[in-house]
DNA sequence: AAGCCTTTCAACCGCGCGTCG
DNA sequence: ACGACGCGCGGTTGAAAGGCT
C-alpha cells in the first residue's frame, strides 16, 4: 500500500498565499500555537495542505524572522558552516537567528555559490577549483554571465582574487584552514572544540543555540517594523498589525509555542 | 515600446526519520 | 518488530520582477 498523501488533493489550494489566508493562519497560530500541522488548515478555515501552512509560517509569517538581505557576517558564517555541514540548510539556519533554511538555501544558490566560483572556490567541496571543474560547476547561464571569471592559477591550488574584487567584498577575507576544506564535510568535520576561531567555537557551542533563541526575539523586537515586509508590500502590509497585538495574545502564543522566557522578551514586540 | 532573457525567491514535491500503537 | 503517521528536510519548479537588446 502506498504512502498516504499528506493532504487531500481535492479542494486543496496551491500557489501564492493571499493576505486573507496569511491572516487566518497567523491568527490561528497566535491563538492556538503550533500544534498538529495536519489539522491546522481545517481548524483555521484554510483550504491548504498542512504542510503548506507549516512552510508558510516557518518561512514567511513567523514573527521572529529577520527581513532583508543577509549581511556580510551572515554570509561568511553560511560559507563556513556550509564547509562543515554541506547542504544541511536547516542546521545552518539554526545557527543564524531569524533566518530560514529556505532563505539560506536560496541565497546560497543565487549569490554565494556564484561568488565562490568567481573566487575560484568549488562551492561543493570548498576547495580551489581547477580550470576544468569551473565549467562543470557553473550552469550554461552562469558561465555566460561570468565569461572571464576563471583565474588561471587555480590549478596550482593558489587562490587568486580577481583583479576587480569590488564584487566580493563580503567574503574577501574569509579563509578555510586546509583541514576544513577537504573531503566529505560530514565525515571529516573538524572537532568544534578544537576550532581556533573563538567566534566559530562559540557558534558551535550549545550556548550559542540558547542565545540564538533570545536573539530571535530581540531581533524581531528591534526590527518589528520589518517583519511584515516593506510597507509597500500590500499583500503583507497587514502583518504590521502584529505590533498592535496585546500582551494577552502574545503571551498565549508564546506559551503554546513552548518558547522559554518569553514573558519578558514578548514585550519587545508590542 | 516591446519582446526576450536572466535572476530571484516563494512554494511545492518527494523522501527520510522519529514516534507511537 | 512492524506499520502508520506526522514532521522536517533538501531539491526543484515556476511566477514575477528586472535587465537587456
Amino acid at each position: 500500500m502506498g504512502r498516504q498523501p499528506c493532504c487531500d488533493k481535492l479542494g486543496v489550494k496551491k500557489g501564492p498565499w493571499t493576505a486573507e489566508e496569511d491572516r487566518k493562519l497567523v491568527n490561528f497560530i497566535l491563538t492556538n500555537g503550533q500544534c498538529c500541522w495536519r489539522t491546522v488548515p481545517k481548524l483555521a478555515g484554510l483550504r491548504r495542505c498542512g504542510k503548506s501552512c507549516r512552510l508558510r509560517w516557518t518561512n514567511y509569517l513567523r514573527p521572529d524572522l529577520k527581513r532583508g538581505l543577509l549581511n556580510e557576517e551572515e554570509e561568511k558564517l553560511i560559507i563556513d558552516l556550509h564547509a562543515r555541514l554541506g547542504n544541511r540548510w536547516s542546521k545552518i539556519a539554526a545557527r543564524l537567528p531569524g533566518r530560514t533554511d529556505n532563505e539560506i538555501k536560496n541565497h546560497w544558490n543565487t549569490h554565494i555559490k556564484k561568488k565562490l566560483i568567481k573566487m575560484g572556490i568549488d562551492p561543493v567541496t570548498h576547495e580551489p577549483l581547477h580550470q576544468q571543474s569551473i565549467s562543470s560547476a557553473l550552469t550554461p547561464q552562469e558561465m555566460s554571465s561570468h565569461p572571464t571569471d576563471c583565474p588561471q592559477s587555480h590549478a596550482t591550488g593558489q587562490q587568486e582574487l580577481p583583479e576587480d574584487d569590488s564584487n566580493i567584498t563580503s567574503i574577501d577575507n574569509f579563509s578555510f584552514p586546509p583541514e576544513k576544506m577537504s573531503g566529505d564535510d560530514q565525515s571529516q568535520a573538524p572537532d568544534p572544540q578544537n576550532d581556533d576561531d573563538p567566534l566559530m567555537s562559540y557558534i558551535w557551542s550549545d550556548a550559542f543555540l540558547d542565545d540564538a533563541l533570545m536573539w530571535n526575539f530581540a531581533a524581531a523586537g528591534e526590527e518589528c517594523s520589518e517583519f511584515g515586509l516593506s510597507s509597500s508590500d500590500d499583500n503583507s502590509a497587514w502583518l504590521l498589525d502584529y505590533q498592535e497585538l496585546g500582551d494577552e495574545d502574545f503571551g498565549l502564543a508564546c506559551s503554546n509555542m513552548n518558547m522559554n522566557s518569553l514573558d519578558d522578551i514578548g514585550g519587545k514586540y508590542i
